[in-house]
DNA sequence: ATTTTCAAT
């Protein structure tokens, strides 16, 4: 009797679920994504209830966190005479397997851009490939700084009034796995793919 | 300083 897909739908994440989940100095073994999509001139190109949202992997072996942002996406026909941008905060970075299916889902919507914004970097499995393919097939890819947290916080989290309270290794973690993520993308695509700094 | 990671014995 547990939890349909729309369990974990929510607008907005309680303030434990949000920094439980996405500080950067632990690994907890689940996925948050907050996404928000907007018209690329920057204004909200779609209704208000739901130019933004949040979804969850499903617990065990169940489907990740990606592919419910891509299912949302799709369900939403967006038109196809406009350009969106389809901006992504994720507590883990795609998987190789959720890299090929954001990968075609782009090349068949070609009027929605994507930028990914991650608190951590994914190492299970051929990562690597994974996040390179998606930063050739022209994904924005970048590790979330102080800012992007802050922005998530006050954008995707029931925070009542609290400001964003950082933890202490927010920046020095932020730059390590910025640098181990430009060493992954700047990597020839055939070298090791061990990268280590 | 690195982490054990879209969990489950």
């Amino acid at each position: 009797m547990e939890a349909g897909p729309e369990d974990w739908d929510r607008h907005l994440l309680d303030e434990n679920t949000f920094t439980q989940n996405f500080r950067n100095d632990h690994n907890p073994s689940k996925t948050y994504l907050c996404y928000q999509v907007e018209l690329s001139d920057g204004s909200s190109g779609v209704p208000l209830d739901q130019d933004k949202d949040i979804v969850q992997n499903e617990g065990g072996r169940g489907q990740h966190a990606e592919l419910f942002l891509l299912e949302h996406i799709h369900s939403r026909n967006l038109d196809q005479k406009l350009s969106y941008k389809v901006t992504c905060f994720l507590s883990w970075t795609p998987c190789e397997k959720c890299a090929e299916e954001i990968i075609r889902f782009l090349a068949k919507n070609r009027h929605v851009s994507l930028s990914i914004l991650a608190s951590r970097i994914y190492t299970m499995g051929p990562y690597v490939k994974g996040l390179r393919r998606l930063y050739d097939a022209g994904v924005h890819i970048s590790i979330m700084t102080f800012r992007d947290f802050e922005y998530c916080w006050q954008t995707f989290v029931d925070h009542q009034e609290t400001p964003f309270q950082p933890w202490a290794d927010l920046d020095r973690r932020s730059q390590q796995l910025s640098q181990q993520l430009w060493a992954i993308l700047q990597k020839e695509p055939e070298g090791w793919t061990s990268v280590c700094l």
